[in-house]
DNA sequence: GTGTAAACTTGACGCGGTGTAAAGTGTATG
DNA sequence: CATACACTTTACACCGCGTCAAGTTTACAC
């Protein structure tokens, strides 16, 4: 926002038509995304731990002062990185095709699998921000926005799940869908998710199974 | 552990037979104990953010310094910190005083109600224990030590329930002790507390009744 | 060619917080 | 009185973040 390269790197319109747009469009990109992906591959390799902008600008090749220049800040940079990384990955498109099953069950299921193969990838940047969230208001109100949409998956499955109805398996006793949605979004924490994996040393395929089977058996009620 | 103090302050005897013992031992102890319950308290304040040492010594009405010569560094303060704080707690005694129920299954609702009375007086010392633990070796050490016995009783806890046997609850289908023990230790741990209850806005009585009821449901099954 | 502007680089500095060093103060005890 | 202990005060080094100001390079425009 500070930045002057934020507004000609994002968009080739503006009042001032600037003459590079066609002839190199790629190199003022490219410094962008290459400081957006040293960010990345450093706090995945790191864990989110000691990943200071000398290093992001060392690992992208440009100075530090090309980093201030585009993100103006560690928080931003980190913020941005997240946007990227959650653009690479497809989280909104995957997120809504794990929401898109046919029954609420299958959708758990889903769910469960999407983020064991998503977590992985964004674990040491979600730490990093997790870590910033708690002394920068910027960083705290783009994760909560971040995770807004991971949140809104878990109260359509069980919303989804309680509109299954009779026949079908439903929601069990005390459980509304806002408090099944709560332990859910909970057990689905990165976390959580790092206890169990990492620490732990649940496998993908462990963790996959006996969480699903975890909420399942915790929110849900044969018929 | 390099500060001078910490021999005299914590046992008496060593090879110097320091003559200050039995007239003023209340005051060496008090400094230390003002200390250490100054950082507790702005920890839980502040909610773990942002406490300085400086903060510190002028909460305890001393000099940066002395918190220098009690202590040596940040980390071994935190870390002594959260060693009075379970002391005073009476920790070990209430994990055990849990344990010792009847039955695997009201050991877990006791263990669950001690916890969700537990919690909320270290919240603030345990985050910033987990965030400095990252960085820091001696504090990664120090809370793992510190999470050890509340593990131990996690898995104490289940073993109960899978020795209760044949006319009793018992676990369910393809859970282990261990894997059980997994999930009810990721599910009770600091992150997953603050989600529901700070996060989420669940009262201790619904903390209490729901992760309880989620946990029996998960792990156990009726015979 | 010269001019201009964008996209950088280089080097310096301030600031907050941790940790260290050194000298001074107060006080109880032998 | 002297000594040792438990401090205080002042000063400073170090690390990262963030800022500033003055280059340098490249690509067009005229």
């Amino acid at each position: 926002m500070s930045s002057p390269r934020t507004k000609s790197a994002k968009s080739p319109d503006a009042n001032t038509p600037t003459r590079r747009e066609k002839t190199a469009p790629s190199e003022t990109f490219d410094t962008r995304e290459r400081i957006l992906r040293a960010t990345w591959r450093l706090l995945e390799e790191r864990r989110g731990q000691s990943v200071r902008l000398e290093d992001v600008a060392r690992a992208a090749n440009v100075s530090r002062q090309a980093v201030y220049l585009h993100f103006g800040s560690r928080t931003t940079l980190f913020v941005e990185t997240a946007r990227y990384a959650d653009e690479s990955l497809k989280l909104m498109e995957r997120i809504r095709e794990a929401c898109d099953a046919e029954t609420g069950v299958v959708a758990i299921e889903a769910y469960v699998r999407f983020w064991a193969s998503y977590a992985p990838d964004v674990y040491g940047l979600a730490k990093a921000l997790l870590a910033l969230r708690e002394t920068d208001e910027a960083a705290a109100a783009a994760w909560q926005d971040r995770m807004a949409a991971f949140r809104e998956g878990c109260l359509t499955i069980l919303r989804q799940v309680d509109r299954d109805g009779a026949p079908a398996i439903s929601l069990a006793a005390p459980w509304t869908v806002e408090t099944a949605a709560d332990l859910f979004y909970a057990t689905l924490s990165i976390p959580t998710w790092e206890s169990l994996t990492i620490e732990r040393g649940w496998s993908r395929e462990e963790y996959i199974e006996r969480v699903t089977l975890a909420i399942k058996r915790a929110l849900l009620a044969e018929p």
